[in-house]
DNA sequence: ATGCAGTTGCAAACATTTTGCAAAAGAAAA
DNA sequence: TTTTCTTTTGCAAAATGTTTGCAACTGCAT
């Protein structure tokens, strides 16, 4: 079940990889694959130590350099949160943020999960361009509110 | 004119300092005075910066740490958005925030300037309690998109 | 198999922010 | 005003997080 979707999300990044031309390599394999494995949106560092335990040699340089690319290809989105470590978000289907102040995770919110969020439109800013609206919602998420 | 408006931001930011019962030093009066000063979200670089011009001495460590004490008492807000250096905001008021793609600039966005958005409620997520809502748009600023 | 563009790991450089500490400054009491 | 106590300051060093230069290596099309 989950072991399908993730196999679904995987193939999908592959895919999408493939199509950019670029050589697939070991490391980046592995990287897909921890993606595809995960809902939530690691920092390098956490991406850096699961994928060690499948190829002890990779270094965080790597790591850096494959998300830039594959963020390039359009294939991850950079995702603004509080805190300094990046984190990159495979799904690029337009969707909002939950941050837990508690524990920090970072998961995705369904676009469906904002009312309104629809028909958001911005007037201004005075004859700015607007290219695109993300929303972030700050809490507590369903472990850290007991 | 706009020079009123800046007078009056700075004594709102003194008298919430001093209602704090810190004591009021020479780098933090100047400090507050250049936020009172700039509608735009400046990076602690930018504020050391302009700090220097009257107070040549100043530190940055100075500017992270009062900085921080004026978030710790509710004078500021840090701001998340796209990019590696902290940036903080005087106002206080729920709002949005532009960011331009090309010149990086930080800008306040009224509430009104997004159609829908005070409805926005969150549905989701799961058991989850939701503290705050915020909401970044990006595109380019009127001197950008020339 | 061969060649070449793209990729890797390492070490060092960078940028931003934080920390320890002794000296200095603000606020309040005497 | 002077004293006293607490907070703040600047410096230098360390801690993060990220980027870069470079030589060696790999994937993949010939």
């Amino acid at each position: 079940m989950e072991n399908q979707a993730r196999t679904s999300r995987f193939e999908h990044l592959k895919k999408g990889y493939s199509e950019a031309g670029l050589p697939m390599t070991t490391q980046r394999r592995a990287l897909l694959e921890v993606l595809a494995g995960r809902l939530d949106h690691p920092t390098v560092d956490q991406l850096h130590a699961e994928l060690t335990e499948s190829l002890p040699e990779v270094s965080k340089t790597t790591v850096y350099r494959s998300l830039e690319v594959m963020e390039g290809i359009g294939l991850l989105q950079r995702v603004e949160h509080p805190g300094a470590a990046v984190r990159f978000d495979p799904n690029t289907e337009p969707h909002h943020h939950f941050v837990c102040t508690a524990c920090g995770s970072l998961t995705d919110l369904p676009l469906a999960a904002l009312k309104g969020a629809g028909e958001l439109q911005v007037v201004g800013p005075d004859g700015g361009v607007v290219e695109e609206i993300s929303v972030m919602v700050r809490g507590r998420c369903a472990a850290c509110s007991t």
